[in-house]
DNA sequence: TGATAATGTCCGATATTTCAGACAATATGA
DNA sequence: TCATATTGTCTGAAATATCGGACATTATCA
């Protein structure tokens, strides 16, 4: 229920319009969403346009929002981004989570051994996420920005983020314009449900030129207690790999992996 | 206790007349600073007492929170904290915001020359509050969190985030129990005006053995386009300093800050 | 240049939300 | 053990914040 709320609320730019009036705080839950997903400063007008609230009332909320310092103005044409408190409210967040916390540490290594791009993703809503990324050393970068939602059959990681679904809540979870890959190319929904299933018995996923045409992602899931997938470890590397070089990844990952997984 | 707690919630802002009843919206905010204030992760009923919301409000508003994500359990019995959303919020303004950026690579370099703890700070309310902070090298480390709120007078910056306000005016300003320091020693006024006055006047402030017995601190401005003070740049170092370290040091620090200063 | 479309602010009515208090279920302590 | 305090959940009703729309301004463009 509050999944297929969230998920719609995130993804759809115009929800159907359920009640008339909708209350103050979904509104404000909304307007923050909305900047997170354009990801650029907004005006009031824009967003009120963006999720569908009187332009009136996005004002209102923006003002309170600005006091707050939750925004803060950004641009020259009275556009609003997050602002100094949203900052230390995101610091929080990363000091307090205990997992967050090592992550850090973690991907650096990774990063340093391989010189490859490593990221901690996650599933939100049915979308994929990137939550923290350190770049390697190499000269070419490949790099999605932290907090970017990308459709789940795109990545190495969303085939092992399903794990807690079967096939069937699989095909209704994710739309189906997210199986159009960003070459175009369609993906068969029979491969990525072969493939999730693959994956969760290997423990971890390889992908090859899915998003970028010339990239290799390896991912591993990391466990909570109750085994279930808390999150991915992944390394994105701009090349084909030979098998050998495969397995030497893998090596650094999977220990990586369990290392953050709840013991 | 909570209300005095509520009051002091954000000093200057509207204070003043406070209506049985409050506007959802702050709520909301109120539950969110009180979480940032405390700094760990409470439980709804805590909070409804630190920020004196009636419970079931309080509760109403955490559970709409959680389903953000912008909160998220923390702790075994109930507590909550900042979540995800929260974290990539802030990500997104740290992107953003151009002077934020910089002075992360700054503060580095600062932190690696000196071997000093380099922090960024600003002023919040009328309270001081480090934005950003790298540790040096040093065994001993001198180190305030990221986000906690600390009384002007007990700062090197303290001494330069008021070159707005004239004397009286700082007077009004800052709550006389700020001018107790951590050691309990009572600090003057007249004095604490008068280094504000010479910190405007020399373009730097340096104080010894303020917060902890055994550090100097100096501060320098980052200025606006139009004068006013951003921010400071500061080096906390766990030693007494004899002239020409100080020189030296200072000739790091003004050339970083003028750097990170609206040209 | 005039016509059209946006922007930001203000207002009154009413649908929604805050609030107080009751409630059962636990925790705490004498 | 009983008494007391605390927790999380619900409810109805009063109070107010949301909403639609109007209004001047300011952009945009034919």
């Amino acid at each position: 229920m509050s999944m297929v709320e969230a998920a719609s609320s995130r993804s759809g730019t115009k929800a159907a319009r359920e009640p008339d009036r909708q209350r103050g705080i979904d509104r404000v839950i909304a307007v923050l969403e909305a900047l997170q997903r354009h990801h650029a400063p907004m005006r009031a007008g824009e967003i009120a346009r963006s999720i569908g609230a009187p332009r009136s009332t996005c004002y209102e909320i923006v003002n309170r929002l600005l006091e707050a310092e939750i925004l803060e103005p950004a641009g020259a044409e009275g556009q609003v981004y997050f602002g100094r408190a949203s900052y230390l409210f995101g610091r929080a967040y990363a000091e307090n989570n205990a997992l967050h916390r090592r992550v850090g540490g973690v991907l650096e290594s990774l990063a340093a051994q391989t010189g490859a791009m490593a990221q901690f993703c996650a599933l939100r809503g049915n979308k994929y996420l990137v939550l923290e990324s350190r770049s390697g050393s190499g000269l070419f970068r490949i790099t999605v920005d932290v907090g970017v939602e990308v459709p789940l059959p795109w990545t190495a990681s969303g085939r092992l983020l399903l794990s807690h679904l079967d096939a069937q809540e699989i095909r209704d979870f994710i739309p189906p314009e997210d199986f159009v890959l960003p070459t175009g190319e369609q993906l068969s929904v029979d491969q990525f449900l072969a493939e999730v299933e693959a994956a969760a018995r290997e423990g971890y996923s390889v992908t090859r030129n899915l998003v970028d045409i010339f990239a290799t992602c390896l991912a591993v899931p990391i466990l909570r207690q109750d085994g279930s997938v808390a999150g991915t470890l992944c390394l994105v590397v701009p090349a084909e790999l030979v098998a050998e070089q495969r397995r030497e990844l893998l090596d650094l990952l999977i220990p990586a992996a369990r290392q953050l997984s709840a013991h």
